[in-house]
DNA sequence: AGTCTAATAT
DNA sequence: CATATTAGAC
């Protein structure tokens, strides 16, 4: 019996794992982008007793003893993800999908569009995932729409009043990229019904959002958007294009779109009447380098042509924030 | 179950 | 302050 006991627990206590053996282990519990989203280091920083096996050429690496290859150096490899497949969530198993992105900033053109699509779909289709959609903007997420409706609701909200109370003037900032695309009429006018969806603005579908953040590719853009009247728009299409849209290819061959045929299996609202839209205008999300068609929004308003190039760029807003944004060719 | 919105956090 | 994130309603 006792003997027993002393038996079981020796060869026990022999198949304990060192602790050297331990480490690799535990580490590999925790993924190493997981680590990375939550800003983990490596506990091997500044103990003598590293596990790091560097000399342990004797077994060759074992698949759950991989080690990435100095996954981060330590100081910019943040974002090491090139592909840009936010949105798809298909086809990237780089370490890179916990990754948060960059903060989206939201030019005048961006807005544009956003107002552009609240027009066409009607403020009562006018939701988050419907906009998304007909934005058709690559990289831009649901609740990037989400939470620039939210505001742009209050704006309208305040403009109401003002309009009709006649309150004071208020210019702040924040009310600079609203005015800088004009609201269509029946958005202060909820009881009038746009009846004619015809004379809405046409779409150009140029998806070329992205969300990395290479600083070889910040710095050209930067440079472009730094003497913009010195180089042609399309140039700063090239450069956002051939940087970032021809590796990440692969992502966009479905396109997101076709689920507005059917009327009350969507889950909009009313059931009554639905579908008031023509999908056909819905732009399919491509990367690819559409030519020059673009046409522009809004009927009877001015047509401030030639800024519709909408590019990205990534920039350091503030102690190395990085954020995303389209570069404004101009005002509108 | 998935989406929208209001509120709150960064 | 402009967005992001969360929480709760729908």
């Amino acid at each position: 019996m006792r003997e027993d006991d002393s038996d079981w627990f020796a060869r026990w206590e022999e198949e304990l794992p060192s602790p050297e053996e331990l480490m690799p282990i535990s580490q590999s519990l925790i993924s190493p982008d997981l680590a990375l989203a939550f800003d983990i280091r490596s506990p091997n920083h500044g103990n003598g007793n590293s596990n790091q096996p560097h000399h342990h050429q004797t077994t060759p690496p074992t698949p759950s003893q991989l080690q990435l290859p100095s996954s981060q150096a330590n100081s910019s490899a943040e974002f090491a993800a090139d592909s840009a497949d936010l949105g798809s969530g298909a086809a990237g198993d780089e370490p890179a999908r916990t990754l948060k992105r960059p903060r989206l900033v939201w030019t005048p053109q961006l807005h544009k569009r956003f107002v552009d699509a609240v027009a066409h779909l009607g403020i009562k289709n006018a939701v988050p995932k419907t906009i998304m959609q007909l934005m058709s903007v690559d990289g831009l997420t649901r609740e990037n729409v989400a939470s620039h409706l939210q505001k742009y609701r209050l704006y309208l909200k305040r403009m109401q009043g003002l309009s009709s109370g006649g309150g004071a003037g208020s210019d702040p900032a924040t009310d600079r990229l609203f005015a800088s695309s004009p609201v269509p009429a029946h958005f202060l006018h909820p009881n009038r019904v746009p009846s004619s969806d015809h004379f809405m603005p046409s779409f150009v579908p140029i998806a070329t959002l992205q969300q990395q953040q290479q600083m070889a590719a910040a710095a050209a853009a930067a440079a472009a958007a730094a003497n913009p009247h010195l180089q042609p728009p399309q140039f700063h299409r090239q450069i956002a294009a051939a940087h970032f849209g021809s590796p990440t290819n692969g992502g966009f061959s479905s396109p997101t779109n076709g689920q507005f045929g059917s009327p009350t299996s969507n889950g909009f609202g009313s059931p009554t009447a639905n579908g008031k839209f023509d999908p056909s205008f819905l732009a399919v999300r491509q990367t690819q380098q559409q030519q020059p068609i673009h046409r522009m929004s809004t009927p009877s308003l001015h047509s401030p042509v030639g800024n519709y190039v909408e590019d990205l760029e990534s920039a350091n807003a503030n102690g190395g924030r990085t954020v995303l944004t389209l570069f404004p060719t101009r005002d509108d």
